[in-house]
DNA sequence: TCTACCATGTAATCTGTTACATGATTGC
DNA sequence: GCAATCATGTAACAGATTACATGGTAGA
């Protein structure tokens, strides 16, 4: 799959391994984690492959440390165009630790529950801000970039007021079952 | 992680490596994906270091197939209480093959992305149904499976607007860029 | 009998992650 | 001189995926 990225990238303009990991991380960071571990054998291997063609700038002209230019070849746009073509039809996955432990909580303690859900909140305020921000900077960027960076911000709303829902839905549940354990007779009566 | 989703399913009842991949592909499929070879090795590993026990049911008084059944032991609800308490802090990954593909439409025929996106509602729409369905029956599941439940539902709903806000987006981009190919001096009039 | 489904498992492979090593350049 | 950042790379490990092998049961 980063393979496809990486072809993806080099149509817009030529980079070198730690610009694309950058360019990856900005563009579809919230979908695709990225580590060099994966760029660099990547490279390596589109090129051994003829995907790619590398220029190798050692401190001559271009100021900097030395780095390996790569550029898209023919043979690389071809593998890149049926790529697009064609769907794996793979559905969507959402992979998150928290969302992982929250299913489980019901086996833990509740007021615990209410301090990580506030952690997450602030953690998405913050990233909220920070896509609302990158939204007006990527204006010219073409309408598919634009439409996937509004869908970042779409998810990020929705996803907080979830949050802000269900902290509230368990601070409910939390004072329901304190009342009942200090007047049991309101259990009972109700029941 | 698959290690955690199986002790906490065991925590509500004792189930086998078959019903397990049942339970986790409805309770967070769209989280998790699964399968026999990462089950059953895990389970392995589980019995092995006592996090979990093991009854042989080989066609005695219980019908169907073979099969073996799993229990939480007390070890294993420490080592869960545990991985509950603290955080890895790992951000969302939104993992979707079609995504990946959409940034990229700009280089490809943009009617074809319009297709493409038309297959995306029709899942989408189905899927929706489907949860919508499962969200009545889940009533008294406790209120951390139905948050989730609900988000489910939630993630559904956005990605359809967002997927029917995109094809007018395109199809808007698509029939400008007729116009201007059939009558270029608007575009000159315009800039 | 044949198909569909229930059930368990493994081997090979691919992908992703972590941690480390190396060194250049820029700005304080 | 030192810290931060730019830049490239690899080895070891962890996790996920695919494909296969095996066999039982239920129902058409």
């Amino acid at each position: 799959m980063i393979k496809y990225a990486i072809l993806g990238l080099l149509h817009y303009t030529d980079m070198h391994g730690y610009r694309i990991k950058e360019h990856i991380e900005q563009n579809f960071g919230n979908m695709w984690s990225i580590n060099y571990g994966q760029i660099y054998p990547n490279l390596k291997k589109l090129y051994d492959d003829g995907l790619i063609s590398m220029t190798e700038i050692t401190q001559n002209g271009e100021k900097g440390p030395p780095r390996k230019l790569y550029s898209i070849t023919e043979k690389g746009k071809n593998e890149f165009a049926g790529w697009l073509d064609n769907s794996p039809e793979k559905p969507m996955l959402l992979r998150d630790p928290f969302l992982m432990r929250f299913v489980f909580y019901g086996f833990g303690d509740m007021s615990r529950s209410v301090e990580v859900i506030d952690d997450q909140i602030k953690r998405y305020e913050k990233d909220l801000k920070r896509r609302k921000k990158n939204l007006k900077k990527r204006d010219n960027s073409g309408i598919y970039v634009q439409l996937i960076a509004d869908l970042g911000v779409n998810l990020n709303e929705m996803f907080l007021s979830w949050l802000k829902h269900s902290k509230k839905e368990i601070l409910e549940n939390i004072s329901k079952n304190e009342q009942e354990k200090t007047n049991p007779e309101i259990r009972r009566a109700a029941g």
